[in-house]
DNA sequence: CTGAAAGCGCTAACAA
DNA sequence: TTGTTAGCGCTTTCAG
């Protein structure tokens, strides 16, 4: 039963006695009808039979086309890129397509690297979730006439297929949910500012305080490392070193928040009591969580379902001097990591 | 500066005016040594300079090997599988091989369909972490000659290449753990059992009840209709119906429990105080949770790992006549969902 | 409607 | 040490 070679269109054609170019066409779609009905179908049967599939070596080398793509993302073990990747494949799927995984691991030269390799595969596009505020990636795939579309992250180049959220909107929405609680001295734990969700989200944080006129002093906001959770807890302590006074923060992103929540303890101060947090991303399981994080969320199935639109589409179109921006809405989940703000009288509740 | 097509081989050698052969021979590691160190050095400087990669699919035609295997697994949004997949890529990576992802959502014949994809791409193994007890797939794999790898998921066919945990052992330190405790109304919330690993933890439980002389009844005993948090919260709600007085239960996966701590609450009940709960997988972020959860943790990331090593190595040998057997240990992990039992006086908790 | 033949880019056996 | 050549499996133009 173990067949080490793999059935070819020249077995079949030899077996029914008939040319391999007819065995060819009558098992493509769009030139089947070309063909007798009787030969086509006897060819389909024999097909099925001796188990024939196709060889997509030959035919990436013919057609020029692997019907595959490259997605990058930092890294699988963030939560947030789970759904994506499950909607970029969704929609990947229904056109025969699919996809490489590779991982940037937030290092902009392993990117460039996995990129190449991704080429060399003969990918026909790539989904880039990792990119940096300059990124080589962008002008590499453009120089390789190798379509490029850029997930939740935009490059300040410019002229590049993007599908993202709204962050400005996002932060606003946290901000103003803060003040509705009665906080006035709010704190951002930022990401890493070569990210551009991290520059944009404080962006938007100072600007949005700006509009309500309540300025942001610069201790208010400090930078995480990266967008992580081990980072979070770190620049939190720090934060909380120079903000003894401070009601309510909000962190770039919910692992980030994490980190927040590690530091809160150890500083021994609990939230929402002490202080409040909002997070960035909605990742799975928040709700069962011993402090429930309220939290901007993204629609990251959706998102990876638009990008893998966009890059079919200008795959299809050959077109690569054009450029599209999608642009979604993010929404906010209040949970119990925010609450009002409490006029705090005597010593407060740091046991 | 776009270039569509890209760069050959025959571009690089007329560039230099010398063959294209041997153009190939000094850009391949192991024949370089036959070409004159200064053509060595002039291939791969215009190499470097005009950019060329090489066709993978050409490659892939020319020597039979693509140098890609498949992944199939469940589905993405189960925790347990991006480490699996992460610990898989950290061997090929090293080998330079490539991975493509495809998932099974818990069908067989969806699991059928996507194996054959893999192989008309032609990948010279598969990765297989979505076996039923009995599966079509392994035929197929055989009777086309390609390597197969299961993990965490046995077949009763045998004969076949596998890495997975010591799921008995484990299934056994959650019930001593819970007699320690002095719980002796255990009951166990099943997958399907259709499942592997379903199958053998549940007939694990029994066992292990049976070693110390506790039968286990029937109602005891109830199956989810998948490994997911909405079945076992189903379950859960039938169990609760007809056991008002156990006093633990053994999950057969974490997001059974998930779903347990759903009904338990719907329930009126608390955990671990009225019902204690374990778990299997430790999936990420326990810790955080209201209630964490004892668990069996189970190393998912070097299951990914000797998984490749074994598939590279069948790869490489070329006998498929012969498989292997990798068998890892469990560690329970003691959380905030169990407790000892209580001796319930009056009318318990049950508010 | 079907067959013959070329060629995608690469490697390797054989020649020189 | 390098060149010549064949051929991997497929699609497609050009003939018939």
């Amino acid at each position: 039963m173990v067949q080490r070679k793999r059935v070819t269109l020249r077995d079949l054609a030899e077996h029914l006695n008939i040319n391999t170019s007819t065995v060819s066409r009558a098992l493509s779609e769009k030139s089947s009808e070309m063909i007798s009905p009787d030969v086509v179908k006897r060819v389909k049967k024999a097909a099925l039979e001796m188990g024939y599939k196709q060889n997509a070596a030959a035919y990436a080398l013919k057609m020029g086309s692997t019907k595959t793509i490259g997605m990058i993302i930092p890294d699988l073990m963030n939560p947030v890129f789970p759904p994506i990747i499950r909607g970029i494949q969704s929609v990947l799927d229904r056109y025969g397509y699919t996809a490489f995984l590779a991982y940037s691991e937030n290092n902009e030269i392993t990117a460039h690297t996995e990129v190449e390799r991704l080429i060399s595969r003969g990918v026909d596009g790539i989904i880039y979730a990792a990119a940096f505020r300059t990124d080589s990636v962008v002008d590499l795939c453009k120089s390789q006439g190798v379509p490029l579309v850029l997930v939740n992250r935009v490059v300040d180049q410019g002229d590049v297929d993007t599908v993202k959220v709204d962050d400005s909107l996002g932060i606003k929405m946290a901000v103003d949910h803060l003040l509705e609680l009665g906080h006035r001295k709010i704190g951002f734990i930022a990401g890493p500012k070569n990210i551009s969700v991290s520059y944009i989200r404080l962006r938007a944080f100072t600007q949005t305080m700006a509009e309500h006129d309540l300025e942001v002093e610069p201790h208010r906001i400090v930078e995480a490392h990266a967008l992580s959770e081990d980072a979070g807890e770190k620049a939190m302590s720090v934060f909380l070193g120079q903000n003894s006074d401070a009601t309510a923060i909000i962190a770039s992103n919910d692992l980030i928040a994490l980190g927040c929540y590690t530091a809160l303890r150890q500083f021994g101060y609990t939230c929402p009591k002490r202080l409040s947090i909002v997070g960035f991303n909605n990742m799975p399981y928040l709700d069962w969580f011993a402090t429930p994080l309220t939290t901007v969320s993204i629609p990251h199935f959706q998102m990876g379902e638009r990008s893998a639109e966009l890059l079919l589409k200008r795959i299809k179109s050959g077109n690569l001097d054009f450029n599209e921006e999608v642009l979604l809405k993010p929404k906010l989940v209040i949970r119990g990591s925010t609450a009002p703000v409490v006029r705090r009288k005597k010593k407060s509740d740091a046991s």
